[in-house]
DNA sequence: TTGTATGCGTTATCAA
DNA sequence: TTGATAACGCATACAA
């Protein structure tokens, strides 16, 4: 069943089905009630193929997603979609692994699908200073400041990894804590926890302190297993220890594991501090101190700014607060001062 | 960029263009390397619509997931890709929401990327009796029994949530349990949660027992928050209580939270069981007993199945083995008899 | 308001 | 081994 069939059955010609299809203006009434009334009995569907050869460009917008199982960008898709549904643009989502090049991806999908905006749900700077060239509609990264990149079309909405990462250990040490490790991700690869890092060493300068790269820093993928088995070795190396800030939720459950395991309890023996206010963190026993990101307000941000940005405004690079959330596994060492 | 481009580039003509890219025999050495380096030299990328509009047929499979943040079905199509990534057949991964109608949506799909098979996450057997006549490619559900539907081209891999249930609630019932809740789904709306209902019924009925639904059914979605709720709830109105039973691990975390908000201990006060063998499970603390379904097994079979069936084999409706794994929320509370 | 004709980028059929 | 040419299904400029 296509176009052609239609005109046959209905009698009309093949300019006047396409354009009832389209909901174009010129069309009488009568043409186009007898042609809509045969394709909702063939239920025809237009050959998306052919649509998108013929047009140069759709009003659909691409969502590339860094990460399958990352919880936090699934509860932004879901976000971003609903946000979409009240517009007239079609959302693709595209699932990548972490570990792929999102910016060739999402070239290759526009050339593909044509669409009029690009939403990039993690990202490496790196990557977009290769390819992000080849993309020439208005794009957004999330969760990714893209400032320094200076492209025109390209925007940005992030937390402020650095402070949100001092702000954690900040609260370690007004704690008390004091004997402090960090299982983070490698700066090499990865922005964000080049940032959280920077954000560990100005916590620890501001109040007096020397941050050791060497003996505070342990690195591994954002995973329960790298939480686990990062925790593990920790805890074969070094005696003393109070407290443990974790770049991600996720690490921040696998070590708690790790060190009940071990027949330490937390927060009584040693506090846990997470970041990115994954659900489960309020689930978890106990419930989980964190820096969480609002992922309601990232998506809507990129939301609008996308939108905006579609219809002329120039890019910009937007901060979304983040908060403390004070909770269950982390405990104050010393008696407050009075 | 396109192969008219390179013809014009390179001397030769469409034809002999078109035959390289498709690595086609009758093509000189020759001719060969001069148009891939011109295709390496400005990184040209055939036109996919082109070639769908082309083509009757690609080689690629489709996977639809029905639920973004589903953790078990994002582990599989991790694992599915994975398991691809060593044929020739490209996957296409659609996400769509869990209230969404997935044949329909695969229907759509299958008429715009024209996939040589599709593959189900999850589904719903009242969707296929009305829509899978539109879809005329070899399809495998997972996770969803669809042998009463007859139909040729639709296999399935699944566990049997009857026995998987009722192997739960047994466990509880040897551990000595007897006042014990089910937190579960709406059987009229979900084919998964109709099956572990079955297995309660069945569980207590060979012990002598009777599963009433009006008192120890509670419904909602599979999701923490209405584990949470749900256990409230349950907690307001019975006075008497040493077990629950919830049908998805998500729900037995949120129910576990629940309780230790009430000031009640898990396993000591109240046991719970989950269903699924979400990895969060084994990082849990307490560390939830539940059934778990291979995300491995329920992989390979539907991977090995959706091959065959592709060459032309019959469709089959396998079941792969669950087991149970006691850890540490579900404890004894009678002596072992001896 | 409607019909006709052209081309989007590709593959495939046929001749050369 | 190569080149010319006809589709694939649709949108659209232009003619009627």
């Amino acid at each position: 069943m296509t176009i052609k069939d239609l005109a046959k059955l209905s009698g009309y010609s093949l300019g006047t089905v396409s354009r009832v299809l389209n909901n174009q203006p010129n069309v009488s009434e009568q043409a186009r009630k007898t042609i809509l009334a045969l394709v909702e009995a063939h239920g025809f569907e237009r050959n998306a193929s052919a649509q998108l050869l013929k047009q140069q460009r759709t009003k659909s917008v691409l969502i590339v997603v860094k990460g399958t199982s990352n919880e936090m960008f699934a509860a932004m898709v879901e976000k971003l979609q609903s946000l979409f549904a009240d517009t007239d643009h079609p959302v693709i989502a595209d699932f990548i692994d972490e570990d792929d090049n999102e910016v060739r991806r999402a070239a290759q999908l526009c050339r593909e699908r044509k669409p009029s905006g690009v939403l990039f749900l993690g990202g490496n700077n790196e990557n977009f200073r290769g390819d992000f060239g080849r993309i020439d509609v208005p794009s957004v990264v999330v969760t990714n400041d893209a400032h320094e990149l200076g492209f025109l079309n390209l925007s940005s909405v992030s937390t402020d990894d650095c402070k949100g990462a001092a702000c954690a250990v900040e609260h370690l040490l007004a704690c008390g804590h004091r004997d402090i490790i960090v299982l983070g991700g490698d700066r090499a690869i990865s922005d964000t926890s080049a940032k959280r890092y920077e954000g560990c060493v100005e916590a620890f300068r501001k109040n007096g302190l020397t941050f050791d790269d060497e003996t505070m820093y342990y690195t591994g993928r954002y995973s329960y297993e790298f939480g686990y088995n990062g925790m593990k070795q920790v805890l074969c190396e070094r005696k003393k220890l109070t407290a443990v800030f974790a770049m991600a939720d996720v690490i921040a459950i696998g070590a708690i594991r790790a060190l009940f395991d071990e027949g330490l309890r937390v927060p009584e023996d040693i506090s846990v501090a997470g970041y990115d206010g994954l659900r489960i963190g309020g689930y978890f026993v106990p419930k989980l101190t964190t820096i969480a990101q609002s992922v309601d307000l990232l998506a809507e941000r990129s939301f609008d700014l996308l939108l905006s940005c579609m219809q002329g405004a120039q890019a910009q690079h937007l901060t979304v607060p983040f908060r403390l959330l004070t909770r269950q596994s982390v405990r104050q060492i010393t008696e407050i001062e009075g």
